[in-house]
DNA sequence: TTGCATCCGGTACCCGGGTACAGGCTTACC
DNA sequence: GGTAAGCCTGTACCCGGGTACCGGATGCAA
């Protein structure tokens, strides 16, 4: 049946070349990202050697930022050729909601430094003169102009 | 007992004034943020009035990048005196931790851009010229030449 | 006093990305 | 053929920050 050389990978090969773990490879399964593997007798999951690859790319595209719904929907996109909305495409959006991201950040940032400036002691009670604590309302509420949902 | 003109608010009026929902103030207190506020003989919360102002402090707190635990912990400093290490400190630890996730954002900012650039179309089947893909490793695994942790 | 809005406590559920555990079967090596 | 390591399924749990729902009790005004 299946040749005793190379038939494919086990489960605990596949996770410990790739670096994750076992539960993780169902998981993914089960989200939709990794393709369901053909079988031994048994019933042991045999992944195809390129299997490491694809979750070295599944966990890349995690960084950069994708959701696993993203990447699941990459990768299905790839597989079948039509081009849905391409990579590109969504890389030009995740491209602008990291900027919005860091903006983000930058402005919490500069809030911060003005309440380590000014050397404050307290949230509710601060003794430092001219604290900034009560007017930091960094994105607090409702931006007026226009909603960027 | 209470006398009837403003013996403080009542849930539902600091959840509409501080722009929460009721659930949260009820979440809050037991994690420790809002302490227990007196009742009626019926058992119903009265909050004192600047609990409103206490609220918005922990959501500028929230924003500021501080979990509910460290917002616990700054809240209750400030209450007893004597200095637990202090907010300055803290903001001057959370600027470092929102460095690093600004660089992180940044590398991956880069990382997408050469995506965009060379016109990649496959998370895996890419048909550009010099697809940068499989080269993307930021931050993927053990940096070789010092560990950063 | 009645009626409706509000509030009560307790419990369960949501999101995203996994991880852990129990109880049983398969595979591999000697 | 024995035995240990590895794998199977299913289910439950973790994190953080809430939110939803339930049946019952209260508050308050008319």
């Amino acid at each position: 049946m299946l040749s005793p050389d190379r038939a494919g990978l086990r489960t605990g090969e596949v996770a410990e070349q790739a670096g994750v773990n076992i539960q993780t490879l169902r998981y993914y399964e089960r989200r939709g990202l990794l393709a369901e593997p053909v079988r031994t007798n048994g019933g042991h999951r045999l992944y195809p050697p390129d299997t490491v690859a694809l979750l070295t790319v599944i966990k890349t595209a995690q960084r950069l930022g994708f959701t696993l719904d993203e990447v699941a929907d990459l990768l299905e996109a790839g597989r079948r050729r039509h081009p849905t909305p391409d990579l590109r495409q969504r890389a030009v959006d995740k491209i602008a909601e990291i900027d919005a991201r860091i903006a983000d950040l930058t402005a919490i940032r500069g809030a911060l430094t003005e309440v380590v400036d000014a050397r404050c002691d307290s949230l509710t009670n601060c003794t430092c003169t001219d604290c900034p604590i009560p007017f930091l309302t960094i994105g607090t509420a409702e931006h007026p102009d226009g909603d960027p949902t």
